[in-house]
DNA sequence: GACAATGTTACAGT
DNA sequence: CACTGTAACATTGT
């Protein structure tokens, strides 16, 4: 996925839909995706979700977090009568969940609904099922409200911690600064990227994906702010100049902004928090377009392998 | 069958 | 020690 602009469209929709609930149960398929402290996520709120670069925060009100990584097929799908009727749930969820990528399960539920359960017992002898509220219907412990982690290719982790260690999870603590922070740092500042710039030696494209010099760009966006700001992937990052390095940080802030706006990029696996697809993939400028012409000057877009990902870019027009 | 896919990380080498 | 490149993780789709 899941670059800044699908991690944050996802935060977006938990933000909404998932905080209040409490985690009633947490069923985990596949062991080797959760590690840390497991049993303190039952029975607590959730208080807010949070981002930080392209790992997400769920923090619980007992002062315990869930952070997840997605890397590339991870998805994460509510469920429940609050979702609205015509959402449009994508392909490539893979049909009813949970499925065989289902991986784990939070079962959730409200605050109110757990209060009210004992009530549901007591009505339940002397009235019809149809008559019961539809949200007390349930006599376990677990409530009509579901989020569903799913990954193909089993690359995604989560992890338990209590909040104040979350900085000791090693991809939170390197993580450098970002263009759109989610949670009250510091956005990266336009002499701080090029301050990045100068100290690099090496090539400009893949310090831009490398997550502890600039948080959250993948290869997506990576690509298309490149073609943007007209540099060529291979240029030394040291060997931009002052307008270069300007062009090429706004050139990243348009890109992430129109991803963030198009609701992230479902050329793959990646769905928002309700199993939606985004639309970046229709704005893609050369990504995944090698072979086709370039829209502003008409050489041909060529492909070629960087740091071991794909690369794409316009020899005409980028230098 | 070969290869590539939104990402990170461990490890070997310079 | 710092930096760089490659393989690995596991699965699907072309």
């Amino acid at each position: 996925m899941p670059e800044l602009p699908e991690v944050e469209t996802i935060r977006l929709g938990l933000q909404k839909y998932l905080v209040g609930h409490t985690i009633e149960e947490i069923e985990v398929r596949l062991p080797k995706m959760v590690s840390g402290e497991i049993k303190f996520v039952h029975g607590a709120r959730v208080k807010g979700v949070r981002r930080f670069g392209k790992g997400l925060v769920i923090d619980l009100a007992n002062d315990y977090s869930i952070a997840v990584h997605i890397k590339m097929t991870g998805q994460l799908i509510y469920k429940s009568s609050k979702v609205p009727k015509g959402t449009k749930v994508s392909e490539k969820v893979g049909g009813e969940l949970p499925n065989k990528f289902t991986h784990v399960i939070f079962h959730l539920s409200h605050p109110e609904l757990a209060a009210q359960k004992g009530r549901a017992y007591l009505v339940s002898g002397s009235q019809s099922k149809k008559e019961m509220p539809k949200r007390v219907r349930h006599d376990n412990n677990r409530g009509d409200a579901v989020l569903y982690y799913n990954d193909i290719r089993q690359f995604g982790w989560i992890k338990i911690v209590k909040s104040e260690k979350l900085k000791e999870i090693s991809f939170f603590k390197e993580l450098g600064p970002e263009l759109f922070p989610s949670a009250g740092q510091p956005a990266l500042a336009v002499d701080q990227f090029k301050t990045i710039l100068s100290k690099a030696k090496g090539p400009i494209k893949p310090l831009l994906m490398d997550q502890k010099k600039i948080g959250g760009v993948g290869n997506i966006y990576a690509n298309d702010a490149l073609f943007v700001a007209r540099i060529h992937p291979k240029r030394k990052a040291n060997s931009l100049s002052e307008k270069e390095s300007e062009r090429l940080f706004e050139a990243l802030k348009k890109v992430l902004a129109k991803g963030l706006e198009a609701g992230g990029a479902s050329e793959w696996q990646y769905v928002n928090a309700l199993g939606e697809a985004g639309k970046y993939q229709e704005f893609f400028q050369v990504y995944g377009k090698q072979g086709m012409k370039c829209p502003r000057c008409g050489e041909v877009i060529k492909k070629i392998v960087m740091a071991g990902r794909g690369t794409f870019f316009c020899s005409g027009c980028q230098r």
